[in-house]
DNA sequence: AGACACTGCGCACCG
DNA sequence: CGCAGTGTCT
């Protein structure tokens, strides 16, 4: 076959020629010996090890420029792998601005799984089971699908779903595929998993996807690799074309990714592997560190070059970082060193329980921001981030943050493309573009509520069936032959023909995919499912058209979203490369506006930096995560480990550390230790703050303990216990079990006046919200209206309008 | 069919 | 605690 023939490989002129007669080179100028000889090691395997901030991004899109500007490969012959969207549009732009135009001409740069559905959409036909294979068209199912398609054939197979969760069965097909096992090649003990059904169901599983001509996340790299080790003339032609391969995050490769880029690279062996053993935290998932422990025997030859000259941090927090990390076992080895001067120590803290925790953060946040901390000046919000070890911990920090108004944005959590609005409108798009899509139509034949429930439901696929058609053509007979009755037909006739009309407006250029688009969400009654209906009795001829009023505060949202879904059409130039691009790419919103500090976990954090650093939670059993340890024993402590590395590294000038004496876990308050982790910090690097006097003698005192003897307990764990059984904390612990038993669990505040004297009508002020009026008392929550609509808020964070003093709290 | 109450379960995460 | 999934009622 011809592989060389696409347009989008070889586009844009040859790069060597016109930059190299121009300059001299100036994109070497500034790079050190290690990150220069990273870039000029061009032909052979090269492993570089690069730590944390030492330029390595900077060396890994210098290389890209140096093979172009060289002439040593055209951009469609440089295959370069991430493992984020967000990682492969930064080099883009980085390639770019080293170039100094933009390179469009780099159609091979990005994620594994961007990359490899481009490889499946040529060969998809190759993909099957010698009855069934895929179509290029196949479409990428997310988690949330997968999931769905494995309750059917759990269900199928008369399986009770409440042994078998469809979750579980899901992530053992993941592991599988992580590991590149098709059915066929389970290994006999491994298909007797999930009670002697995993092999059987996984199959089954795999079957389905191909009828519905569908592959999920895992099968992207998997039919790749399949794909090229029964096809070898397949292979040999995109060895052929990558002549240079080029490997971000190696650390993080799971064995199908290994598999993948072995072969692709075998037969020239010019692969250059970046990656940091320390910062390998993702083998829960499936990554193997082994990949690059062992990259110098795979590769024999390879070229090991060490980036350790760190450019991001202070000595301090370098040397603690170190000092933590080196009580791992098996590390490549790397010294981190900086010519920066010395900064500030590391700072630790504790608080008595996580709300304390955030409190205290919030307000230092506050005090670096008004330049109250003289060492550092006034630190923007936004070069200040909060990096938790698991997303719940977020919550604290963002009900303290929304009382004080302390802006803030939550990096990660749910994805623009997961929430529930955007994937019904693509599943409306998806079943436009491909009628046949059972799965799109599952979703939203009745959302909105059309009067379509299971018996309905069950009546079209039986038909289907029956008929061995899709769904949608199986409603349509349905419809037809009239096999339902009075609303339900009509609505469903209503679906059917409105599909069909769409579908043909999809293929008639007389009205554009962003008006299209519109015209389905709008005439589906998708929409309207979030606006107020008009009252009885409203006549559009007489008394105009309803005003499009969201129904609350969360419709709004919703709505919003799907306005930013259609606008985001507009990029693209018809309604599948938009599907195609959301399968695999689309961020979450990513609202830069105005200063804001960020909060995210620090799986998250990776490959991020920032001035100033607050790392909560550092607690036994949170951190180190206990599941991790129970699962994964030493292997999972080492894991852990590296995150805590991974977070202290992200510090550029001050990193601070807090834990909490208690915290709420499923409702539930439990008491902790202070992480182990703590006690690996070099303690000259390591300053103990004690807390603002809030409990009086006893609390400072403790701490005072643990700061005035940090070797102590550096070298005795029991010493540091004794902090916790010193008199104070005892005192602060009676206190609080006090409070505790004073606080009912019946949820009755014991407030005489839970809504401390407000009344309906009042005018009040939040700090977030602004003004607002009272609409509602329920208890100690007062439902306002504010601008920005309406909200339920607890009476302790409001204040009457107009009254100066500070929020009681 | 849809609304509502009740119960049991669970926190990493990117494609 | 918050959610999703189930059961019960109208």
């Amino acid at each position: 076959m011809e592989l060389l023939d696409d347009s989008d490989d070889f586009d844009g002129v040859p790069l060597s020629q016109r930059a190299m007669a121009a300059r001299p080179a100036p994109y070497l100028e500034g790079l050190n010996a290690a990150q220069r000889a990273a870039v000029e090691t061009l032909d052979g395997p090269v492993l570089m090890l690069a730590g944390a901030g030492t330029g390595k991004t900077r060396a890994l899109t210098t290389r890209i420029a140096h093979l172009l500007i060289q002439g040593k490969a055209w951009p469609g012959q440089i295959l370069a792998v991430t493992f984020t969207n967000k990682a492969a549009r930064e080099m883009k732009d980085r390639i770019g601005r080293l170039l100094g135009e933009t390179v469009e001409g780099m159609p091979w740069l990005g994620t594994f799984h961007s990359i490899s559905v481009k490889i499946l959409r040529r060969h998809a036909e190759l993909i099957g089971n010698g009855e069934l294979h895929l179509k290029p068209s196949f479409t990428i199912l997310d988690t949330d699908d997968q999931i769905r398609l494995l309750k059917q054939l759990i269900k199928a197979e008369n399986l009770d779903e409440k042994r078998w969760p469809a979750r579980q069965l899901a992530h053992l097909i993941d592991g599988w595929k992580n590991r590149c096992l098709t059915p066929g090649r389970l290994p006999k003990g491994e298909e007797a998993a999930f009670d002697g059904w995993g092999g059987r169901l996984y199959q089954a599983y795999q079957d389905r996807l191909l009828t519905l001509n569908a592959v999920d996340f895992g099968d992207l790299l998997m039919h790749c690799v399949t794909l090229f080790q029964a096809h070898p003339d397949i292979l040999k032609g995109w060895q052929d074309r990558f002549r240079y391969i080029l490997v971000d995050e190696y650390q993080d490769t799971n064995v199908a990714q290994y598999m993948w880029l072995r072969l692709l690279a075998q037969a020239h062996k010019n692969i250059c592997c970046v990656g940091d053993d320390d910062q390998s935290i993702y083998g829960w998932r499936g990554a193997e560190v082994g990949n690059i422990l062992r990259f110098e025997k795979d590769f024999p030859g390879a070229q090991v070059i060490r980036l350790e000259q760190n450019y991001r941090s202070t000595p301090e927090i370098l040397a603690a970082a170190s000092g933590l990390i080196a009580a791992n076992s098996g590390r490549l080895g790397k010294t981190l060193w900086t010519d920066a001067e010395a900064g500030e120590k590391l700072r630790l803290i504790g608080h008595w329980d996580s709300e304390a925790e955030a409190r205290w953060i919030g307000e230092e946040i506050e005090a670096f921001q008004g330049g109250h901390r003289a060492a550092l000046g006034p630190v923007s919000l936004n070069d200040m981030a909060i990096l938790v070890r698991a997303s719940h911990q977020m919550r604290a920090f963002e009900d303290r943050f929304m009382t004080i108004g302390l802006p803030y944005r939550v990096i990660g959590g749910p994805r623009f493309y997961e929430r529930q609005e955007i994937r019904d409108a693509m599943a409306y798009f998806r079943l436009v573009v491909s009628p046949d899509d059972d799965l799109a139509f599952e979703r939203i034949v009745n959302t909105p509520k059309r009067g379509l429930g299971d018996k309905a439901i069950q009546t079209i696929q039986t038909v289907a069936r029956q008929n061995g058609v899709g769904l949608l053509e199986g409603a349509r007979i349905v419809v037809e032959d009239k096999h339902l009755g009075g609303k339900g037909l009509a609505n469903l006739r209503d679906f059917v023909n409105g599909v069909g009309r769409w579908h043909v407006d999809a293929t008639d250029d007389a009205i554009s995919h962003v008006e299209l688009a519109e015209r389905i969400l709008d005439e589906s009654g998708y929409i309207a499912m979030y606006l107020k209906p008009p009252p009885d009795g409203w006549d559009e001829d007489r008394d105009g058209e309803w005003p499009a009023i969201a129904k609350d505060v969360e419709a709004e949202g919703r709505l919003e979203n799907l306005k930013e879904l259609v606008k985001a059409l507009e990029d693209f130039d018809n309604l599948q490369g938009f599907l195609e691009h959301v399968a695999l790419v689309m961020d979450r919103d990513s609202d830069e506006s105005g200063e804001q500090v960020s909060i995210m976990t620090l799986h998250g954090a990776k490959g991020l930096e920032f001035p100033v650093v607050f790392l909560p939670g550092w607690e036994d059993g949170l951190f180190p995560n206990q599941r991790a340890m129970d699962e994964n024993g030493t292997k999972g402590l080492e894991e852990e480990r590296r995150l805590a590395y991974v977070g202290i590294t992200r510090a550029e000038r001050l990193a601070t550390i807090t834990f909490a004496g208690n915290r709420r876990l499923y409702g539930q308050w439990q008491s902790s230790m202070p992480s182990r982790f703590i006690d690996e910090l070099p303690e000259q690097h390591v300053e103990v703050l004690t807390p603002p006097g809030l409990y009086g003698g006893g609390y400072g005192a403790a701490m005072a303990h643990a700061g005035g003897n940090p070797a102590a307990q550096m070298q005795d764990r029991a010493a540091r216990a004794d902090v916790y059984n010193s008199p104070g904390w005892k005192r602060m612990q009676a206190r609080a079990a006090e409070r505790k038993t004073a606080m009912p669990r019946t949820g009755v505040t014991i407030d005489a006046d839970p809504a401390a004297g407000f009344k309906v009508g009042d005018r009040v002020n939040h700090a977030k919200f602004g003004d607002g009026q009272v609409m509602g008392i329920a208890e100690d929550t007062l439902t306002v209206q504010f601008d920005a609509g309406f909200k339920n808020i607890k009476a302790s964070y409001v204040r009457p309008a107009g009254d100066d003093q500070d929020v009681p709290f």
